[in-house]
DNA sequence: TAGTTGATCGTCT
DNA sequence: GACGATCAACTAA
């Protein structure tokens, strides 16, 4: 049903920014817990450009908090944030550079009973709930401050390529949710995914 | 449908 | 001490 889960290469996330936002779109986040397996198709992503982006949590340099957007592309920067919920992150491009792409959206492709249940919702929830939003996806793929600093190559966290998916639609837009640097259109998704928050 | 607000706490000023 | 890369519940119209 879903063969070939093999993750991508660092050579992915050694590229700029921008480019490896856009090429996040339509690849699969996969999350293995012992047995369980979740996966999901990312269909919005927005790009934060470290030490140039005012809008980014390294614009003013590494702290204990962003400690892993500095680190080499390809590892997953997980944060905590309104008292209560998580965002991940996949940092991009070479070591010191503290550049990262936020997840903030997949479409549920396996393990959707799973991530009802992460999600504390009920059997019958309405399935474009569960995954539509940054700390939604968290939630539903069990993604916390342990995860933080995750190596994507690796097994338990990781991005891979998905076969047979075509060509999609891919519109910009400015990001959400930020004060400054909201004349940037560094927002990406999937026209018309229905699973794209605040459509 | 649009706009407002409360929840809740780690991080940085 | 203020506020945030959010979400859900609420109000008004």
């Amino acid at each position: 049903m879903l063969p070939h889960l093999h993750p991508l290469p660092r050579s992915f996330y050694l590229r700029s920014t921008l480019t490896v936002a856009k090429d996040l779109l339509g690849k699969l986040l996969v999350r293995k817990i012992g047995p369980k397996l979740l996966v999901g198709k990312i269909v919005e992503v927005e790009a934060y450009l470290g030490r140039r982006d005012p809008a980014s949590h390294a614009y003013r340099g590494k702290t204990k908090r962003n400690e892993v957007m500095f680190w080499e592309g390809g590892h997953l920067y997980v944060y905590f944030t309104y008292g209560m919920h998580f965002c991940a992150n996949v940092v991009t491009g070479r070591e010191g550079i503290g550049e990262a792409v936020l997840l903030r959206a997949v479409e549920p492709l396996a393990g959707l009973e799973i991530m009802k249940r992460n999600r504390g919702l009920r059997p019958n929830a309405n399935v474009y709930d569960l995954t539509n939003g940054p700390a939604k996806l968290c939630e539903a793929f069990d993604i916390g401050r342990t995860e933080n600093g995750s190596d994507l190559l690796s097994d338990s966290v990781m991005i891979a390529q998905n076969r047979g998916g075509e060509r999609e639609v891919v519109v910009a837009t400015t990001r959400i949710g930020i004060r400054l640097g909201t004349e940037h259109r560094w927002r990406f998704h999937l026209k018309n995914n229905p699973w794209v928050s605040r459509r």
